[in-house]
DNA sequence: CGTTTTTGACCCGCGC
DNA sequence: GCGCGGGTCAAAAACG
């Protein structure tokens, strides 16, 4: 897992507001300018059917509060303070390969089987302390060459790059 | 040697 | 109240 230097950061909910990296070379690659927002529900949307590819952009506003990191098992008040806009931005990719290196250093942190699905489900975090930013990785039960990968949250530090 | 991966167990929210 | 499903943690192994 060294960082190879790729492309500039790939961020997505970064790179909507930022450059619209003319750096297209690799499979990742994908603009995300062009997202959209789904206020209802999370149902992929494909962009560009040429590319094979398609996203998701969904920003849930604070009120869930899913943030219990529960370092102690007792104290879990989570209401209080509504922080944080979840973002979640998932993406599908025809892809054989699904630790896609985004430039960013990813610890995986959990596996789990999804009913109906054959295929297990990798919860990754970013390794830098205070990310909060999650990703979820499975590979498509219909076609196993596509991989969708959903991220959640956002970057709150440089990249290790 | 430090970091990540792996795997099972645990935990929590929700439906019934 | 219990069971299910999904998500997370944590200890030990694996890997560079």
């Amino acid at each position: 897992m060294s960082c190879t230097n790729k492309m500039t950061e790939r961020n997505p909910i970064a790179a909507n507001s930022s450059s619209p990296d003319s750096d297209f070379s690799n499979q990742w690659c994908l603009e995300l300018s062009d997202y959209m927002n789904l206020d209802d529900h999370n149902q992929w949307l494909q962009i560009d059917p040429t590319i094979e590819q398609s996203f998701v952009y969904q920003a849930n506003e604070a009120g869930g509060s899913h943030i219990n990191e529960g370092s102690s098992s007792s104290t879990r008040d989570t209401n209080t303070t509504t922080m944080s806009v979840k973002e979640r931005v998932a993406f599908k990719t025809k892809s054989e390969i699904e630790v896609l290196d985004d430039g960013y250093r990813w610890r995986k942190y959990g596996k789990k089987m999804v009913k109906n699905s054959p295929n297990p489900r990798n919860y990754y975090r970013c390794s830098v302390e205070g990310c909060p930013v999650k990703k979820r990785v499975e590979r498509d039960k219909d076609d196993i060459k596509y991989v969708i990968t959903t991220y959640e949250g956002m970057h709150t530090h440089p990249n290790s790059c």
